[in-house]
Order: C-alpha cells, then sequence, then structure tokens
DNA sequence: TCTCCATCGTTGGTAATCCCAACAATAATG
DNA sequence: CATTATTGTTGGGATTACCAACGATGGAGA
C-alpha cells in the first residue's frame, strides 16, 4: 500500500500509462533539478556557470568582498569558491588584490566588464526563469518562495 | 542594482549581517537539497539510497516490473537502475529473472524481505519527513506541492 | 522468411556539484 | 610571546545525473 501522507504524486502526463509515484522531497529534488537545468543552460550558453553568476549577482550587490565573506553569502565552499574566482578573473570579469589592511585575505572587486558580464547573464537568467515558472501566476511565484524560504531558514545550518 | 523580480533573499537569520541573495531558482536548489539531505540520512542510516527507496516504492504500488518499466515510472537512467537492482537483489529485497514471456527484459520482485525493508524506510523516512516539513502548515505542505508539481509538470520531458 | 529497426539489460565512462582535509600565511587573543 | 582563528589555496573524494555502446532479443515490414 501507498502511503497517502508520504507519497505525491509527481506526474499528470496523460500519456503515462499509471501517474508516477513518489516521496514529496523527491518531487521537490526533481522539480530543483528540472528548474535548474533550464535556467542553468542560459548561463553554460553564454559560458557561465550558476556559481559564477551568484558570485556576480553578489558582488554587483554588496560591492568588493573578500573571498571568505563572498564565501558567507553565497554558502560556498572555499575551495569552490576559489575555483569560480579563478575563471572570473582569467575572463576578466573581477580583480583580485591581497587586501593591504588585512593581507590574508584577497578584495574581489568587479571590473566594467564583469558588470556587462553580469547584466548579458542576468538577462539570459530573467527569461530562462520567466520561460521555467511560466505555469505559475505571480501569486503562486510568491507562495512558492515564501514556502521555499520558511522551509531554507528552518534546515539551513545555524551557521 | 538587484533585480527584484529575478533576485530573492535566501536567509532572514538575524545573525548573518547583510541577508544573503540569490536567484529564485538557487533558492529552489537549495532548498532541495537541505531538504534531500534530512530525508536522504533516514535512508542511508539504514543502508539505503534515495534511489534505492524509490524502487522499492515503485514495485510496492506496481507490484512485478521490468527494470526499463521501473525506469520510466522514476525517471532514473537505465545504468542506474541496474545498479539499484543489484543492490537490492544482493540485500534479497527483490528477485531478478528473465522474462520467459519476452526475453530481453527482467522480471523484478519484491521479496518479503523486500517489504520488510520497504515498511523500516518509510517509518525512517515518515519521520525525517515530518521533521523537514515541520515548519509548514499541512495546508502549506498542500500548496507547496501542489505549485511544485505544476512546475514539474510543465518542465517534465514530453516523454 | 529475411531485413531492418526498436527495446532491454549491462558495462563503462563523463561532468557537475558538494564537501572535506591539510597547508602556509597572516591576524587576533590571551 | 604563545596560542588560536581566519583566509586563501591545493588536492581529492562522494554523490548524482547523464551518455555511449554493445549483445541479445523482439517486432514490423518487404
Amino acid at each position: 500500500m501507498i502511503d497517502g501522507r508520504l507519497l505525491v504524486e509527481i506526474t499528470n502526463q496523460a500519456d503515462k500509462a499509471p501517474a508516477l509515484q513518489a516521496i514529496g522531497s523527491r518531487l521537490l529534488g526533481q522539480t530543483a533539478l528540472l528548474v535548474g537545468r533550464a535556467t542553468g543552460e542560459a548561463l553554460t550558453g553564454a559560458g557561465s556557470h550558476r556559481h559564477q553568476y551568484a558570485v556576480l549577482a553578489t558582488l554587483d550587490a554588496f560591492g568588493a568582498s573578500s573571498q571568505a565573506e563572498l564565501c558567507r553569502r553565497t554558502d560556498l565552499d572555499r575551495s569552490d569558491m576559489n575555483m569560480v574566482i579563478n575563471a572570473l578573473e582569467t575572463e576578466g570579469a573581477v580583480t583580485r588584490k591581497t587586501d593591504p589592511d588585512n593581507r590574508r585575505q584577497n578584495v574581489v572587486e568587479l571590473t566594467r566588464k564583469g558588470r556587462t558580464l553580469y547584466a548579458l547573464l542576468s538577462e539570459r537568467l530573467t527569461k530562462a526563469h520567466d520561460r521555467a515558472l511560466a505555469p505559475l501566476a505571480a501569486k503562486e511565484r510568491t507562495e512558492l518562495f515564501r514556502l521555499l524560504r520558511k522551509l531554507h531558514d528552518h534546515l539551513a545550518p545555524i551557521s
């Protein structure tokens, strides 16, 4: 027997004989995968990746930051952040200099080229985002994000 | 500037100085990761994995099936399905015989041991599931899953 | 029947993502 | 001054989602 509380139908597609069944967390994961793929293609199609965009957005929003600060704000691992900054630096999207006030950390800063790249990626991403969320009305999107944020904040490591 | 449509606050935690920002799809991905980890631990703690549970649940719901049929119902790749059945078979949770009516495919069937395992995993998973979704009221969970299913069905490959 | 094509299971491998451990340099703390 | 913490960096591991190719088998059509 199927536990009605735990199991949630994933697909309603009429052509798939009996409806697929799975756990709620699986529906969440599958949907995140699909949305992530749809939006990710907007970035990879421009030669960038999700993490790079997250860093660009954070730099754009908060200005020059150290890598550790970017890690805290994006929830990326230090090693991955290093790779991301490497990529962005060789692309000329950011500059990285050791902070004279604290020589342990680097000052990562957006270049003009970086802002242009961020604008381009934002545009592509917005389109993909809208396309992916098309079936949801504006209020539904808001509600979805509210519920997700509630879940996220509840489960996020207390840091 | 931050695009209000695109960007969504992820954390509201007061101790994190300025609120973390990210794209909506990122919030979805992060939350899926957190929920997946919380629920996944319930399974790995019992020596099983998400995919194995999905197959067990599908077999329990639909009865003996071929691997290809299980693939269609769980959206798993054939190669991954093979590994999952291998694991379940060596655990004694399922039997795998070539179908005499169609010698290309195998008949995968739950054993009594498999049903017991499924029941155990279901119990653990239900608890973890409830713990992970604790901050959401019953109506909110329903609404979340409704929105996710809507998204999922819109983005799912037309198969 | 014979030929082509599709399906199935199986093997092996790739790429992305997330995560961890250790190290040197530097700063902060007592 | 001694100890501890933070930062960047390197290297690697684990998981997950894929993809390609192969032999075996079945089905569809000439």
